[in-house]
DNA sequence: GAGTGGTCTAGACCACGGG
DNA sequence: CCGTGGTCTAGACCACTCT
């Protein structure tokens, strides 16, 4: 298990096993650790290499420690997950929570593009999801998301449902994927026919398009998506860091 | 200089005054600090206090740390600054890094919309700095760039060559302010005449329009900011982790 | 070899939460 | 009151850099 004379210092193996042991479930959200005390002597290495090993943990968020009462796994704020990197606001600058509406759900070969952003080959199966995002129950969104199944094995099993608006949840608590960064690029474009059908503008209005990337841990791409936004009524807020 | 029964932490302490001693120029870009132990003896506290300290400061990256040589103030990577926050790349995905071109540069009194983002009150004095930003010899970008007076004093009178390309890095340099945070938010909008002049695009066409407010430290607002993109060859990027 | 930061230990006292 | 995490100390040994 711990491994003394070992290339990774002691505080290193303890945060992988941790890690593993919170994946697989031993603590579910928002029960309590073992103390530091009562892990130091599970792992037979001192408090203070438990403690770097908990402090790492939390200033990555997978824990959150309280003075006087212990260490746990941090209870899922669900807007967290929600849309932890993309953050819709209204005009007031109030942060709002769109529901999702799934059009199609299909197995396809991933095109020379989409491969590109995957890193796959082209042709390989990606599971493509062509959803809109609904605020206030307008249609705001016009999103095409595509996951690289060979990365997701049986992905294609899951019914539509559990995909509908928390994937980021889902990736973590299905596949055990933690998604830890998302590169995005943005433009503006013009609304075309079909953007305008589903979105209710007109054709040539402007719109936010956003392609983003995500990747897990390993800084593997989990998802790319396009968004199609019409931010006549909200804006696309981000905090940079 | 440290209070030793004071309701902030010594390595807190520590590493408040390392800060200003850095700010104050002490340790030029590049060089090295004393070394831990010179630094316990000269505040009177143990090693491991200092090592909290210029781990946090680490962190932060206000340092850099080399196992056998030393600590040291990082040598600045001028792109780090330039566009640390607001990456620009073009249709090939390469980073790309805009010249900046000031058409003016004056006091104003700030009206209610603007003092809002910077949290002072309407009318106070913001030094307002009207630019478009340029890449390969276009005009891309049509920026507008608010800074209020009372936290940047003096600033009126630097001239506006101090302020053409790297405004994060100014401030670093002549207020000690540093920038840790910026809070943005994107809209899709279309060219009004004095875009369409400035960018050299036809009224009515869509640009990619961010509102941004940069945070010091202290999370007080030191700048806002109006940009509109023309992303018909470029694109905004964004790290987001 | 001397000096640096990196890791690790054992123990102290404090502040906080809950019985 | 006890147990928790938060801070702080003193000292050990290692890996690395420079000379």
């Amino acid at each position: 298990m711990i491994d003394k004379p070992s290339r990774q210092p002691l505080y290193h193996q303890v945060k992988d096993i941790l890690l593993d042991r919170i994946g697989a479930g031993e603590w579910p959200d928002g029960t309590f650790l073992p103390s530091e005390l009562a892990l130091a002597r599970e792992y037979g290495v001192s408090q203070g290499t438990i403690r770097i090993a908990l402090n790492k943990l939390t200033s990555e968020s997978r824990l959150v420690r309280y003075q006087g009462k212990g260490t746990a796994v941090p209870a899922v704020d669900a807007s967290q997950y929600h849309c932890r990197f993309f953050q819709i606001v209204n005009s007031a600058g109030q942060r709002e929570y769109p529901a999702s509406r799934i059009l199609t759900c299909q197995l396809e070969n991933a095109s020379r593009h989409v491969a590109e952003r995957l890193l796959i080959d082209a042709g390989d199966n990606v599971l493509t999801i062509d959803r809109v995002r609904v605020l206030a129950g307008r249609a705001v969104i016009n999103e095409t998301i595509f996951l690289p199944c060979a990365r997701l094995p049986g992905i294609e099993s899951h019914g539509t449902t559990a995909l509908s608006d928390t994937l980021y949840d889902f990736l973590r608590k299905k596949f055990r994927i933690t998604i830890v960064s998302v590169k995005e690029e943005a433009r503006a474009v013009v609304a075309d026919a079909m953007d305008a059908k589903r979105l209710g503008v007109a054709v040539g209005s402007p719109l936010l398009e956003i392609h983003s990337v995500a990747l897990n841990l390993e800084r593997r791409p989990i998802e790319f998506r396009t968004s199609r936004f019409n931010t006549s009524a909200y804006a696309c807020h981000i905090d940079l860091r």
